[in-house]
DNA sequence: CTCCTCTTTTCCGTATGATGGAAACCAAGT
DNA sequence: ACTTGGTTTCCATCATACGGAAAAGAGGAG
C-alpha cells in the first residue's frame, strides 16, 4: 500500500524541520528511532537532489529544494481556498483572509476583499508577527506545547498599538481562551481601528492554517461574535475536508 | 548509494511542480517515463502524509506538507545568507538582499541594511513582480526556455515607474543581455531614483537565488558596474559553494 | 602529541519490500 | 449501451533496501 522508504525519507525531512531545519544523523537517528545507516543512506539521496544541505561541520539541513516545491505548493493552495474565502465575505460582509504559519511569520496566502467602500487590505504574501494578529493567536494556540513560548521568545513581542498583547503570561492567557471558546479576536492590537476574528482551519487536531474577516472596529464590533464564529467555523471545516478528503 | 523509491518520489513532486502544481497520474507518467503502477503507488504515500492531495477528479496537486517545510528551509537560507550579504554590504557600500522566485513571484528572503543615513530599505519577505526588479530579471534570464515567457504571460507586466519595462520583447532582449554579461541592472524601474544591481547564486547552471545591492541612483550610478558585478559573482559564487559544496 | 570518545560513514549478506505488466475498474462522452 | 481514456488494484518475481557491525573521522582531555 504503501511506500516504506519514501515515508522514513518524509520522517527524516520532518524530524529535520522541527529540530528547526538542522540536524546531526544520531539527532535524526533519536527522533525517528531509524537505524543509523538506513537514515544515512536516506540522507545521502536527499543530499544528492538538493532537498537536503549538509554544512561544514557535517550536520544536516532542509535544501533549497524543499523552497521551490514550498512555494508552488503554497501558490495552489490560495487558488484552492478562493471559494471559501468568498462564503466568508458573503457571511460577514468584511474581507477575508487564509494565513498559515512559515517559520515564526505569519504570511497571508489569499485573500478576497469585501464589497465594502471602506475595506480592509492586507496585501498577499505580507509577513507580519503572530502574536498581534488574530490569525496569529489561532495559529499559535493550537500548536503543541510550547511552540508558542519559543516563537515569542525568538521573535520578540513588539508593541504595535497601545493594545498590543506585549507580555507573554497575558498571552499565554489569551491562547488558552482562544482555544477553549474556538476563535481569537484582534482589537486594533496591529493596527489601531481595525479589528479581525479568526478561525482554525484543522486537519484532524493539526492547525494547518487560519481564516480571519478583518474590518474597521465599528463595523466587526456591531456583529454577534459567536454567530460569525460558528459559521466561519462550518467554513473552515468544509475547507479543510477538501484539503484532506480522507487522509490519514 | 542511493534509495531509488525515493529518488522516484522527488521525481514525482518535481514533475507535478513542472506542471503547475497540479496534474494526473497519465501526466505524471508521460514526464518521469515510469510504469503507472509505481507512480500510483508512490503518490499513495505522499497522499497519506499531506504531501500531495487529490482533487475532486482524481487529479493530483502538491500538498500542505510542502508548505510547512519550504517555510523552515527558507528561513534558513536566510540566515546563512547572512555573512555573504554583510560582503555585498561592504564591497557596495548599499543595501544588499537575497531573493528567490516563489512560484510567480520574488521575494525578498534576507537583507543587510547599508551603513549610509540614506539606504534602502525592502522588507525582508516582501513579493514583486519579476519584471520591474534586477533580481527578477536575473532568476529569470537563467531559466531553461520559455519559463520567462509564461510567468510574464501570467502575471502580466504593469507599468511601476515610466522606466518600467512592459513589453515582452524588449523583455526578451534585457534578459539575453542580463545573461551575456552576467548581471541585471534596474534604473528606477520599480521605483524612480532607485538603482539596483543583482547577480545569479548559481548551483551548476541552475539559479537558485539572487543577491542584489540597491540605493540611491546618484550613487550607484557613481560606481564602476563591471567592476562591482565581478565582485559580487565571487561572492555569489562563494555562496554557492556554501549551500551545495559537492552536490550533484 | 596521543589516547579516548563520540559521531559519521561504509560494508555486505539477507529477506523484505518495491517492482511493473496486465487486468479490473471507473467516469464521461458518443 | 458502447467506447475510450484514464486510474486503481493485483500478484509473482527478484531487485533493492535493510540494518548490524566494523571502519573511519573529529574533537577533547590529559
Amino acid at each position: 500500500m504503501s511506500v516504506q522508504s519514501v515515508e522514513r525519507a518524509l520522517d527524516v525531512l520532518e524530524a529535520l524541520a522541527e529540530h528547526g531545519g538542522e540536524a546531526g544523523l544520531s539527532e535524526i537517528a533519536a527522533r525517528t528511532g531509524l537505524p543509523y545507516g538506513t537514515i544515512h543512506r536516506l540522507l545521502q539521496t536527499l543530499l544528492a537532489r538538493g532537498y537536503v544541505r549538509q554544512e561544514s561541520d557535517r550536520r544536516y539541513a532542509l535544501g533549497g529544494g524543499l523552497v521551490r516545491l514550498g512555494g508552488v505548493a503554497e501558490s495552489m493552495v490560495a487558488v484552492w481556498a478562493q471559494p471559501y474565502l468568498a462564503r466568508l465575505v458573503e457571511l460577514s460582509g468584511e474581507t477575508a483572509n487564509l494565513a498559515v504559519l512559515e517559520g515564526d511569520f505569519i504570511v497571508y496566502v489569499a485573500q478576497v476583499p469585501s464589497p465594502r467602500r471602506l475595506r480592509m487590505f492586507a496585501e498577499v504574501g505580507r509577513r507580519v508577527l503572530p502574536h498581534s494578529t488574530a490569525v496569529g493567536k489561532v495559529l499559535l494556540a493550537w500548536r503543541p506545547g510550547g511552540d508558542a513560548v519559543t516563537v515569542f521568545e525568538r521573535t520578540g513581542m513588539p508593541r504595535r498599538t497601545p493594545n498590543t498583547i506585549t507580555d507573554i503570561q497575558s498571552m499565554l492567557a489569551e491562547l488558552g481562551q482562544v482555544r477553549s471558546r474556538g476563535y481569537a479576536l484582534d482589537l486594533g492590537e496591529e493596527e489601531l481601528g481595525v479589528h479581525c476574528l479568526a478561525v482554525p482551519v484543522l486537519d484532524g487536531d493539526r492547525v494547518v492554517a487560519a481564516m480571519s474577516v478583518s474590518g474597521p472596529a465599528e463595523r466587526i464590533g456591531a456583529l454577534d461574535r459567536g454567530e460569525l464564529a460558528e459559521g466561519m467555523r462550518g467554513i473552515a471545516r468544509d475547507f479543510a475536508a477538501e484539503l484532506s478528503p480522507a487522509a490519514r
